[in-house]
DNA sequence: AGCACGCCGACT
DNA sequence: GTCGGCGTGCTC
């Protein structure tokens, strides 16, 4: 018998099946880890396949050494997974396998974590000395139960320990520790479902995706927990995603206090043994369901009832480094597989989605109204422009003090958020609003600081930095970007009293400092808490009366395609923010374009109308869903040798013209707006394609591509942001 | 990836 | 003459 073995080396050359002997003696699995002689070495592999034949000269073929694991760590439904990103995102066989196992198994470090248990020992006759406190204090504490090892030694010595082992009295137990992540257990508190809630359980239930587009508040997670509870009902499993950034501790309490040991969490803040460790639960069946961020996706479950995503516009479930992948495929790909439904949730559907239940790709459930029946907090729209006309050049309106001031005196709480993602920013008059765009693509230009120039991420087309403004002449001319430091201090200098908290990415970098921060804030009142995006997420504050977005349009002109459609989605999400008690609640959007439709539909809660102005433009402007996007990036430390690559390769995809005519609809070569990344060297090849032949010529520019280059080259389908 | 083979320059 | 540089090619 013959098995074919991915190597599990992350290189291009090593990137296709070596077939190997397996020894008589041996009995493998397919999705078994091996050794294998591999030239003058021994590799670890992935057995993907089993035969009674071989494709190689027999005569070289080698012998498996042994089997890393007594069992398959990849189960079937992996390796069709495997072979599906495979095709799909042009990716690496082993670097999609080790997407699979946790790092923990990998690095050849599989360490089962034993601690020692004691125990009374059944029906032994206790006769200890009165002398021997310790070892009476021992035998009362086990009275109440088994204790650790490391426990009693620590509190007694050991010494008395070892002295009632040999008398008898106690006994040893080695066990496995899981160390399964603390969490606080609250009570399960349940809620009565309202009929819409009632609704969509009903609907959820076929082998097909839905899209629940429910407003802020409806109660989606309720909806999430009865449809995984029918589930493991009907002995079958579950993966709920979420994105990282909601996965706090309140959230996932909700779910172990209604699930318990069901639950594998799996989030960034688990160090690589706890990971091995609710890996091994899923594996084992021992725990049902899957929480997680992207990569829970891979949850190593079978027979799955349910997929759920969780706010599924968010940006991170694309993953934009290394192996690139998009999480909705892949949970449409295990959906199909295990023949269940694939649940999409948001209050702000990305645009892909909703078009695509327009089309009736999707099933469309709505919940159109609160589960606590508030309505949302109004939005008040502050024109910047006029603020500056009436000759306050500050980073605040005076709307946004008084309500801030009036929020101080009844000793409430309030946000300020700041949307500040990217390294870029746009140029923008402050006279008249006016922001560069590039004449071709209709997309805000970047100001790059290095060359200072404006650049068009989407052709590369350059262009000189204005002195002055083309349209109303003014000089008065701004880059850059105001950031959170900026704002806590302005705010410190008007209010000097009132305590303010800041919540970015600088402050949040040590393990629990996003706790520690949100609880002060809980705390604290008068308080005013500045931050980015973090929190904007599901956290309830009763007290939170006001809500201010201070530079609404940092997300607007980011350049992308996608821009208004994240502003919108920020928007309503930092908006729900306000008012979610019996106190009224307020938001003071600040804005240079208060004219823009994203504001006028954002303003109203109406995604209806939001979307249906952004899918036109979509359409009209050629950009997804109606198009699709490609990017193919090559890097090398040489930038010669990336350049002519980029060349030849460029030159072999334009003759592709010849053949797909306007399906081609955009085609060009250019650095990466990111030139050099350590240390190499970086140019990209931009297309824009018609969907129909899409797929094809895709595939033939990653032939093409393939053929030409020995180091592997990224393949990115819409990308989220340019670097 | 990593290891050997191989074909060029400069050293005891 | 030989030692060692790294370009090229192969690993079932």
């Amino acid at each position: 018998m013959f098995a074919e073995v991915i190597i599990d080396q992350d290189a291009k050359a090593l990137d296709k099946v070596f077939e190997y002997i397996i020894p008589q003696d041996m009995d493998l699995q397919v999705g078994m880890r091996v050794l294998v002689p591999f030239g003058k070495r021994q590799l670890q592999g992935f057995v993907i396949k089993i035969k009674d034949n071989c494709d190689y000269d027999s005569e070289k073929l080698k012998k498996i050494i042994e089997k890393i694991e007594d069992f398959a760590a990849i189960k079937g439904e992996m390796l069709e997974i495997m072979n599906f990103m495979a095709k799909k995102f042009h990716l690496k066989l082993a670097s999609i396998l080790r997407l699979f196992i946790p790092a923990e198994m990998r690095e050849g470090k599989v360490k089962e974590l034993f601690e020692t248990y004691y125990c009374l020992s059944k029906n032994a006759q206790i006769n200890i000395s009165k002398s021997a406190k310790r070892q009476l204090e021992v035998i009362e504490e086990l009275k109440n139960g088994e204790k650790s090892s490391s426990y009693l030694g620590d509190k007694y010595g050991y010494a008395p320990l070892k002295a009632l082992v040999e008398k008898g009295y106690i006994e040893k137990e080695k066990r496995e520790t899981k160390r399964t992540p603390f969490v606080i257990a609250q009570n399960d508190k349940r809620v009565n479902l309202n009929e819409g809630q009632l609704d969509a359980l009903r609907r959820i239930k076929e082998d097909k995706t839905y899209l629940l587009h429910g407003v802020t508040g409806s109660g989606k997670t309720e909806i999430y927990m009865n449809l995984i509870e029918k589930v493991l009902q009907n002995d079958k499993n579950a993966i709920l995603l979420v994105p990282e950034i909601s996965l706090t501790p309140q959230i996932m309490s909700n779910f172990k206090s209604r699930f318990g040991d069901n639950v594998a969490l799996l989030h960034s803040g688990l160090s690589a043994g706890e990971r091995f460790d609710e890996w091994k639960r899923l594996f084992s069946g021992e725990a049902r369901i899957a929480i997680g961020a992207r990569s829970a996706i891979f949850a190593p479950l079978e027979n799955l009832g349910i997929i759920i995503i969780d706010e599924e516009h968010e940006g991170s479930y694309i993953s934009e480094s290394n192996p690139r992948y998009d999480t909705h495929s892949i949970a449409q790909f295990r959906a199909r597989f295990n023949k269940c439904p694939l649940l999409l949730g948001s209050a702000t559907p990305s645009i892909e989605s909703y078009q695509k239940a327009k089309n009736g790709e999707y099933e469309l459930i709505e919940l159109p109204v609160r589960a606590n029946g508030k309505s949302m907090p109004p939005v008040q729209i502050v024109d910047m422009m006029e603020e500056l006309r009436r000759g306050n050049s500050s980073i605040f309106s005076n709307q946004l003090i008084a309500d801030l001031a009036n929020v101080i005196n009844n000793k409430k709480q309030a946000m300020i958020f700041m949307n500040r993602r990217g390294f870029s920013s746009f140029m923008r008059c402050r006279e008249c609003g006016f922001v560069a765009k590039c004449i071709n693509c209709d997309v805000s230009l970047v100001y790059h600081k290095e060359d200072n120039r404006l650049k068009c991420h989407y052709c590369g087309k350059q262009y000189k930095v204005l002195a002055q403004c083309p349209n109303c002449k003014s000089k008065n001319i701004k880059y850059g970007a105001v950031g959170t430091e900026q704002i806590v201090q302005k705010l410190h200098e008007i209010f000097p009293d009132v305590k303010i908290l800041r919540m970015d990415n600088d402050t949040t970098s040590t393990k629990n400092a996003h706790q520690k921060i949100l609880d002060e804030f809980r705390n604290t009142k008068p308080c005013i808490l500045v931050g980015t995006q973090m929190i904007a997420k599901g956290h309830d504050f009763e007290d939170v009366v006001l809500v201010g977005i201070v530079d609404g349009d940092q997300g607007l002109y980011q350049t992308d395609y996608r821009s208004s459609e994240r502003t919108f989605q920020l928007i309503t999400q930092v908006a729900g923010r306000a008012g979610r008690s019996e106190s009224e609640g307020k938001v003071v959007l600040q804005t240079y374009s208060p004219k823009h439709y994203v504001y006028k539909f954002a303003s109203n809660y109406d995604y209806k109308g939001f979307f249906r102005k952004e899918i036109n433009i979509r359409q009209t402007a050629g950009f997804p869903p109606f198009t699709r996007l490609l990017r193919i990036l090559f890097s090398d430390f040489d930038e010669n040798h990336v350049r002519d690559l980029l060349k030849v390769c460029y030159n072999e995809i334009a003759m592709l013209k010849e053949e797909y005519g306007d399906q081609i609809i955009y085609l060009d070569a250019m650095k990466s707006p990111i030139k050099r990344l350590q240390d190499k060297y970086r140019y990209q090849i931009m297309m824009r394609l018609k969907l129909e032949k899409a797929d094809e010529i895709e595939n033939k520019c990653f032939e093409i591509v393939n053929s030409a280059s020995k180091n592997w080259v990224f393949f990115e389908v819409n990308p989220q942001n340019l670097s």
